[in-house]
DNA sequence: ATCTATGCCTGGTGGC
DNA sequence: TGCCACCAGGCATAGA
């Protein structure tokens, strides 16, 4: 499942593989993902060439000038970078021919993934975007700010670090992490979490995202690699994936319980 | 306003 | 081996 670590992984990979690029056809296997009109996402993008590629949280931006596409890849959504003449995969949905001879191509197991057609100039207007709160190791991300968001909340601070809004780019790995390494239990509700635990989140938030996006992101379950990028953070993480595992901490065996409905790995022990 | 349930999806897994 | 119910979960949306 990527998170922003992830997509910042993919983002690097496709601007350095794209930039410059024109997209001479674009072909649907299953256009489902298209959720702008997809005739129009067609006319537009054929004949633009890739300008950029850039991200916010778990968003990608594929730009083309006047035009980007405004890209999520949910839980299994890839880009792939394949000659032209190579066979399909199966999941192959959507096929952007580009002027090398080579396409890129988006697969999604579960076609959970979504792509819009937006006007450059209005990206951070856009209804997906303009909601969304800051990045993890955002500078302008501060205890205060995190306070402010969860301090009257009675929901566990797990869901609320999953909420886009409140923080931009935590999937259900990172939140994980970052409340191990937190010594915050991840049921504790918003309202009973301190200032100072707001500052430690902030922390080890940072850090780990930053440490997350250097590996390459965390390649477990369905998240593999894309565009032949294996991510290595998963040989750091502590918790997520590891019950009846011993706390690397204390010794203690890591559960795992459900919270809001995702399956969520503490230590009893070391987080309270 | 806020909470819960459901839908989107397919592949992997465990039980029989 | 096959069949089947169930689970994985980010996010939007409908309903309570």
């Amino acid at each position: 499942m990527p998170e922003i670590a992830e997509v910042r992984t993919v983002k690097k990979v496709l601007k350095e593989k794209l930039v410059g690029r024109t997209i001479i056809n674009i072909s649907y296997r299953y256009d489902g993902i298209v959720k702008s009109n997809k005739e129009e996402f067609k006319k537009v993008l054929i004949g633009k060439t890739i300008t950029d590629v850039d991200n916010f949280g778990k968003w990608l931006f594929i730009k083309l000038g006047e035009y980007t596409i405004l890209s999520h890849l949910r839980m299994e959504g890839k880009y792939y970078i394949k000659p032209t003449c190579e066979e399909y995969e199966k999941h192959e949905h959507i096929i952007f021919n580009l002027d090398d001879g080579t396409n890129l191509r988006y697969k999604d197991v579960r076609k959970f993934g979504v792509m819009y057609l937006v006007k450059t100039k209005d990206i951070y207007s856009t209804a997906e975007i303009v909601k969304l709160g800051l990045e993890p190791d955002d500078n302008k991300l501060t205890n205060e700010y995190i306070y402010n968001k969860i301090h009257s909340s009675n929901k566990p601070i797990k869901e609320l670090l999953l909420d886009q809004t409140i923080i931009n780019g935590f999937g259900n790995i990172y939140v994980d992490e970052v409340l191990f390494a937190s010594f915050i239990l991840p049921t504790r509700l918003g309202n009973t979490i301190s200032l100072a635990e707001c500052d430690r989140i902030k922390k080890e938030g940072s850090r780990i995202i930053k440490k997350a996006t250097s590996c390459g992101g965390t390649t477990i379950r369905s998240y593999t690699s894309s565009l032949g990028v294996e991510g290595t953070y998963q040989k750091y993480l502590k918790v997520h994936t590891k019950q009846n595992q011993k706390c690397p901490t204390c010794g203690e065996l890591i559960k795992k319980i459900r919270v809001g409905g995702r399956g969520t790995y503490y230590c009893p022990k070391c987080q309270k």
